[in-house]
DNA sequence: GTCTATATTATGATAGAC
DNA sequence: GTCTATCATAATATAGAC
């Protein structure tokens, strides 16, 4: 607990950046190595194994998901808004660890994908106080799914977003959200 | 052109398969040739390396997503519906092509970042004759992505659509589809 | 805690028999 | 067209010096 040492940080960071810039395959213990400055010997005294690196991102994934969390329910402009419109955050640290956990969950890391998944249901069950409907549940978390997943295809490069605000009035309206002001 | 030798479409399905059920990572030219109940060899006769392999799953996709945009533009209750009706129809040849195709694209294969993104462009093309505006064709766009994207992640198992109808409804109706009847 | 070997296995690809 | 070796390289992981 209490401050992780510096070193563990910078593999970590290395790891979710290869991962972020060229792919799963590229995220290989001497690549991250490289990529955090330390030799392969000084990345394996801090995970022993491709696993551990793996379940170190995760972890940290959840963390910044809780801290989201908290301020997506303060969002003033209501929360199904502020998720939304926090897909669409690329870049940010939170998004950076859901995306590159999402890239080794399409490769078959068995614990990414039930991470995942967690996740989903964690969006899912905090959103519902909020909207009317199911379907409309559904139609904002398919939405927020179809803009990460824009983002993660784009290997490398920042996407276009077009009209944010429009399309978040649209969902909202279309979903039956509880207006934030009520 | 003509037929292709069945023994190259099976190892191209046992690619796709793999691809699938286990990911890029399981996806080996050792596995592949297995799955396919041929030879290292065999295979590599027939595709003379992994960038073969993908190319022809590219290839085949575009093939198939040729087909289905004829059957959507004819399609009796409207190409948006079709559309997003389609993207959730998980396991159909079509699906399973653009799903590998995908899984390769997270993978940092350009060939297959590339290929995804083209068919994002037919489809954008091929509805906008039929929305109103570009934000919802933004929305339909997204939505489809949003049920690709969950069919994607549940590796080797099938994912859970609530009420399709009930959302393609939300949807069409949100972005302002033209009504097919009219 | 960090490094330099080194072992071990997996992977993509070649060569040549049948 | 399909097979059985075989090779070269790259990947994960270990051992042990500093």
């Amino acid at each position: 607990m209490s401050r992780p040492p510096l070193a563990r940080e910078k593999v970590l960071d290395a790891f979710e950046h290869v991962l972020l810039v060229e792919g799963e395959r590229a995220a290989t213990m001497d690549r991250v190595a490289a990529e955090a400055g330390v030799s392969k010997g000084g990345l394996l005294y801090h995970f022993a194994s491709k696993i551990a690196l793996e379940e170190a991102l995760i972890e940290r994934m959840d963390h910044l998901v809780a801290l989201d969390m908290d301020e997506m329910l303060a969002d003033p402009s209501g929360v199904a808004a502020a998720f939304i419109r926090s897909s669409a955050q690329t870049g940010d640290e939170l998004d950076r660890a859901i995306t590159a956990v999402g890239r080794l969950a399409s490769n078959g890391s068995a614990l990414s994908v039930e991470a995942i998944r967690r996740l989903r249901v964690t969006w899912h069950d905090a959103l519902k106080p909020f909207v009317e409907s199911e379907v409309g549940l559904e139609l904002i978390l398919l939405v927020s799914d179809g803009v990460y997943f824009n983002n993660a295809l784009t290997i490398g490069s920042v996407p276009e977003i077009a009209d944010m605000e429009a399309l978040i009035t649209m969902v909202t309206t279309a979903a039956g959200v509880q207006s934030p002001a009520a």
